[in-house]
DNA sequence: ATGGTGGTAGGACCA
């Protein structure tokens, strides 16, 4: 099984390079982040044209999750449900195909490192770390992946000085990271490449692709079973190139 | 590199 998660920036405006990409690769499993539409003005018909199944939990203009399959998507569960904060951003979907459960989460970025939106942030991904615990189980192959905007170490960033501290890169975010991995999730990427450089975002207002300034911020974490079963993880780096690109490339694995 | 580019909008937001 061929799994992938990738933070579009606007399903409709990378429409054409969405579809060119699933009939190069032809993942079985695409978690999406940033659609950035209503459900109505998803692109049901060229997705279902490639032959893929979905569900999508949108909103207009930001945000917006969604799952892509081959197989059947069952159990779909939009947002968090049952926590304290109600999901007025749509940021969450989870659903199982065949033996195996995904979440597909776009942390709240940010902003700055002190922001009222970087409490929420920490807060955020706390209700998720909880709610995941409560909803799912890490006996099961579970993958819980997206755009985390976080990195895990300076391994992860071009210039870790530069970065030091700074948003995405901060200690108490990378604690966040942490935590949600301790409850028994681990990032597949780093089972099959410790080294670093390894980026899955460039910045466009600093043509941050063009100069390989980049942040590895987009994660597959995967419960036991599925870890076990994971053979391989890249980052799509040809996604990431050519004529109107997302900022953000597809991250990939192989599940036996 | 404290500016820059891109998406959604149709003016500022968010990233």
């Amino acid at each position: 099984m061929l799994i992938a998660t990738w933070n579009v920036n606007s399903v409709r405006a990378r429409l054409p390079r969405l579809l060119d990409w699933l009939e190069k690769r032809k993942p079985d499993v695409v978690l999406l982040q940033e659609t950035k539409c209503q459900d109505e003005a998803f692109p049901e018909e060229a997705i279902s044209d490639a032959g893929y199944n979905f569900a999508h939990f949108g909103q207009k203009t930001y945000n917006g999750v969604a799952i892509l399959a081959r197989k059947r998507i069952e159990s779909v569960q939009r947002g968090i449900t049952g926590g304290a904060n109600p999901d007025e951003e749509r940021r969450v979907i989870a659903a199982q195909v065949e033996d195996v459960v995904f979440v597909n989460l776009y942390v709240i970025n940010g902003q700055e490192v002190g922001a009222p939106r970087y409490f929420d942030k920490l807060g955020w991904l706390g209700d998720v770390r909880e709610w995941i615990c409560a909803n799912f189980s890490v006996q099961e192959k579970l993958v819980v992946a997206g755009d985390f905007n976080i990195t895990f170490d300076d391994r992860d960033v071009h210039d870790p000085e530069r970065w030091r501290e700074k948003i995405l890169c901060s200690t108490p975010e990378r604690e966040a990271l942490a935590s949600l991995c301790s409850i028994g999730l681990k990032d597949a990427f780093r089972k099959f490449h410790e080294e670093a450089g390894h980026y899955t975002w460039w910045d466009f207002r600093t043509k941050g692709f063009q100069y390989g300034a980049g942040l590895r911020i987009d994660h597959l974490l995967m419960s036991p079973p599925a870890f076990e079963s994971c053979l391989a993880s890249e980052v799509d780096l040809e996604a990431r190139g050519g004529e109107k690109p997302s900022d953000h490339a597809p991250v990939l694995a192989t599940l036996a």
